[in-house]
DNA sequence: GTCTATAAAAAGATAGAC
DNA sequence: GTCTATCTTTTTATAGAC
């Protein structure tokens, strides 16, 4: 379409005042303002307010599962898994914080497509999940409580979005280097 | 006052709600249909919506406050401090997890009290900061990055909320141990 | 593509009866 | 302590002029 510029630049900005207030707390009358027009026009270019959410948070749980997909495609061991998933998760964040904000605190008011990303999440951690297993297995990881370890580590990447744009000074290869080491290595000496 | 258990208990309900939809996706009339009662009644016994999140938020950050000054005025090293810290928060949030939710994700719709929690939540984080930096300058953690260890820390163990309400069978010292191993020590044979 | 005007619904909160 | 009724403001969204 003519306007795909303009709706890609309202839900960029959208995706950056829902990182503040979360989508419930932002009104459409915020988002005009950022943008510097009426609320009217925004309709121009998205269908509703809850288009933009789906857009936000849809396009980024398909690229979580599109790099999963790669991670499991290849024949690493266990361990360079966990580490090709840290780098995928610090990779997305680095590119979309705001986008990833949305998709974390602001999942629950999607409406049609509550369950297809319920679905992608849901897949998304169940290979998280047998990843961590098999390595487990093979004798690669410490037979710790499964559970524990994937809300671990799923908790830190999850979070990754909070802490990335205040860290500028650290590029993403430090930042994977760094993170695979403390949380696969631990921090004792 | 003579209405303080009905005051509990509708900000107990309230976090609930708060944790399912966030703070501003719930309504007075939401709250007051699960109380059973009409919003108007609401009132009776709260000041306003704004003040139950106050309620909610101050007393949580107070209680990490709190525990957080317990554990530097004890002179044990520095792993021994991080892991009280982890059973400081595997205790509250097992506690309180709805609460903990609002702490977590409503904190920025605080008005008069906003400063107040931003000053207690730095306090904690700056704290936290030194006793990692002390344990690495007495060699008892790896020389990593100080930010990427806290971040990693902090994040799994604000993100406890999330998990200790599906996972009833595991009790909290058996969750506190079990984190410990896994953040402090790795996963890694 | 943006505007003004406005519709229709929902929000927080209060007044006063019971 | 709870109700009904209501006020005031705010919200998402549409219609139609420019």
């Amino acid at each position: 379409m003519k306007t795909e510029n303009r709706k890609t630049e309202i839900v960029r900005v959208a995706a950056h005042l829902f990182k503040e207030k979360g989508y419930s707390a932002v009104t459409m009358r915020d988002l005009a303002k950022t943008m510097g027009i009426k609320a009217a026009s925004l309709y121009n270019h998205i269908e509703s307010k809850q288009s933009i959410l789906q857009d936000i948070i849809v396009s980024i749980a398909e690229e979580f599962t599109q790099g999963m997909s790669s991670i499991l495609a290849e024949s690493s061991n266990s361990i360079d898994k966990l580490n090709k998933i840290i780098s995928l998760h610090v990779t997305i964040a680095s590119k979309n914080a705001d986008g990833m904000a949305a998709l974390n605190t602001d999942w629950m008011h999607l409406e049609d497509k509550l369950n297809y990303y319920l679905d992608l999440r849901n897949s998304y951690e169940e290979n998280f999940r047998k990843i961590i297993q098999a390595g487990i297995d093979n004798n690669e990881i410490k037979n710790e409580n499964v559970e524990v370890i994937l809300f671990s580590l799923l908790s830190t990447l999850r979070s990754l979005y909070l802490w990335i744009p205040k860290k500028e000074n650290l590029n993403e290869a430090q930042l994977a280097s760094s993170l695979s080491h403390i949380l696969i290595k631990g921090i004792n000496t």
